[in-house]
This record gives C-alpha cells, structure tokens and sequence, in this order.
DNA sequence: TTATATACTGTAAAAATATACAGTATAAAT
DNA sequence: ATTTATACTGTATATTTTTACAGTATATAA
C-alpha cells in the first residue's frame, strides 16, 4: 500500500469521521467545509489520488458514492480491533508496534467505561480475584485510580497488576494470594508510576 | 418501537443491504429499482414512516442522507452485539427475546471457536475456575463435548454450569468449590442434556 | 533551469437527487 | 356507506452534487 501525503491522510480521516457520525459519506464541498478548502475540486483531487492508491473506492456519478477500502484509523479510535500488550519485563506497555502479541476483534466498547489495550497475565498473584495467567485484562490509560481498583503500576522497569491502596507516602499493592507478599513502596523514596486500571476481563477456555 | 408494515420492512432491509454492500446508503430510486417500484415517491413515503416510527434518520436535503437508528437484522446476520442470557429457572436457556437481559457489542469471534451467547453466571459454585457470579461466560451450542469441559446442562428445568465428566451411565456434574457437592446422574434414569459449552469469559469490573 | 508533484482557487455545467403535488387503487374499520 | 390507512404511479422542479476545465503557487528533483 503507498504512502498517503499528509493531506490525503487528512481527507481519508475525515471521510471516515463523517462517516461514523452521520453513517454516509460526505460529499466534496463538505470535506471542503471540514478542512478548510475554498474549492470543491480540493477534495476531488484528494479523492482522486486516495482511489488510486487503493484506500478508497469511488462510484463514479453517484452523490457520496465513497466507501473506505483500507481504513487509516490509530489504535484509538479503530473500532475492531484492540491489541494485546504482554507484561514486558522492560518498560512500561505501551502501544508500540513491538510489543503488540495480537490483536482481537472488539471494540473499546466491550466494556463500558472504554479501554485501550489487553495487558497478558503471567503469574499467579491475583489467583484469588479470579485472575488467572494468560487471561486477558482490559486496561483503560489513566491516572485517577482510587483504593481498592485493580490497577497497573510501573515501578523502576517492572510492571505489576495489583490492587492499589495508597495512604500519605505509602503506596501498597496487594496481590489476591496469600503466597505472595504485598508491595510497599515509601514515595518519598521510589518512584512508581500507574499506567492505567482494569476495566474488565476476557479468557479463551 | 411500533410495528412495521411488510413493506417498509422490506424497505429498511433494502437499506440495510445496500450499506453493507456500498459502503453509502440508497438513494429513493435506487430502492424502487430494488423492490419494483415505478415512483421515487414509493420509496420516499415508505422512508418517512420509518423516520417517524424511529428505525432511520433522514438528514434533509442530503442525498443517500439516511442513517439506521434500529436494525432490523436477525440475530443470525448480526455480528455486532451478542446476547447475555441469565440462567433462567425454567426452561432453558435461549435466544428467545423474553430471556435476552441484554447484548454487548462484540464479534461472535472475539472467541477463536465462536460462540452463539453470553450466560450470565449466578453463585458461587465455580469459585476456583476463577468464575465469578454475574460473569458472563461465552457459550457455544454443542452437544459434542468431552471429559473437562466447562459444559451448560439442562436437568429437567434447571440448568447449571459445570466441569463434564461422563464413565458408561455416570454423568457427573462438578463444581469448583469445595462447598458444593458434585452432582451425580445415572443417566438410565433421569435424562439430561448438553445445551453447549463454555469457550471463554468476560467480566467487568 | 526546467520539469514534476503537491496543493490548492474559482467557475460552470451536466447529472443526480430529494421532494412536493396530484392522482389511483384496495382492503379494513367504523 | 364512508372514512382511514396502506401502497402505490406519474410528473415536475428546486437543489445538491459530481466533475471537467482553466488557472495559481510552492517545493523538490533532474
């Protein structure tokens, strides 16, 4: 597939923006209107150029006769599929290419609140939540996480999925197996950094 | 929602159609070239009685400007939502529209091996399998299954969630909780039957 | 220096489209 | 017997939309 120049890439964005909100696709003078060209022939010729490297298919003669063949979309706001991240040992998980082991077919909104990517259990810590290894945890990015949320924390190049309580300085997070310790960390001293919570689960049996 | 006639349904199935196909929806004439109408104006009056009865918007004065509110589809055709069914009492459990609580938007192939239905679990009897009561466990209807398997069966008009495991005229139903005894099934004198088998879970938290 | 590609403006006309209006026909309900 | 709802045909027109053509401007490559 060819390389798309930074303005065709703008025009397929917003084809395909129009066409999740209004459920058609827009017509030239509209992309016009969205993007600022003065001249329906703009959009034309970006259409043109998007047909002819294969991201979009044009009936010719037809009003919004557009229909999206190779979707440009990002992680975020692609709507069918989401990644699986492993527990890297090394850094944080994040949504580079690398360290993606698969994608699944769902949408964000599988859970209601939304979510970003699956986070891959390894381990046994959180046995007694129900959380077993290889299970896959929806994780949503954020930072505003309370006591008592199942969350996943970056300390130093470790990351863990613990159930976070923190009270002044002291952050603990606490496995759900008696076999294992809690984590008690003194944030005067160290730093840890939470990437995100769980919003939800999905296992393949 | 009202009742459609016969014949606006076949007009919101045409619609219907004609997106998945295109990409962009129909315009009046091309839905009488479809069904056989002579006018546009068929088509135009069949579109508003949808409009009003609220299964598809109409942006005025746009061409192909219509959008589906409420799809039509059968459950069959429709691979955007799945059924949650609760284990009901009575009966067992299917796809019947009185026993669907509700539907989450995801893929029949969210699970490699597909699935037909969500069954909302109620108890705690598969506690250790790390399956919680209001997990929703993915089902698919079955009725070859093998020794381990998480399987849903029907005993005269209960159902129940449990590890299979059948020797000669001994079908064994066991839980994963230590408090609830196996249940135990001479199969020469009381029936029971394989509704499907659990292929994999989801859970919000 | 001269192409060549990208990225537009501005205009215009042909074609596609929505949509109003005037009818016809039929079956069911009142 | 008359209304009411459904289900159209047929025509016409204003509007929307595509799409061609003639330019302008700028940066990059040959």
């Amino acid at each position: 597939m060819k390389e798309l120049t930074k303005q065709q890439s703008k025009v397929l964005a917003c084809v395909e923006v129009y066409l999740n909100k209004t459920g058609f696709p827009p017509t030239r003078a509209e992309i016009c209107k969205e993007l600022g060209f003065k001249s329906p022939n703009a959009a034309e010729m970006h259409l043109r150029a998007l047909e002819k490297k294969g991201y979009i298919a044009i009936q010719s003669g037809s009003s919004r006769g557009l229909s999206i063949i190779k979707s440009q979309q990002s992680f975020e706001s692609m709507h069918d599929s989401m990644p699986v991240i492993g527990l890297v040992a090394a850094g944080s998980p994040t949504l580079a290419e690398e360290n993606i082991e698969k994608r699944i077919p769902c949408d964000p909104s599988l859970f209601s609140e939304g979510f970003d990517y699956f986070l891959k259990v390894k381990g046994l810590s959180m046995i007694d939540a129900g959380i077993h290894g290889d299970d896959l945890v929806a994780i949503k990015k954020t930072t505003l996480v309370k006591n008592g949320d199942l969350v996943v924390v970056r300390i130093e190049d470790e990351v863990t999925l613990k159930y976070f309580h923190q009270q002044d300085h002291l952050l603990e997070l606490i496995p759900a197996n008696k076999d294992f310790a809690t984590i008690k960390i003194d944030l005067r001293e160290q730093e840890a950094f939470v990437e995100g919570k769980s919003v939800g689960l999905i296992r393949t049996h």
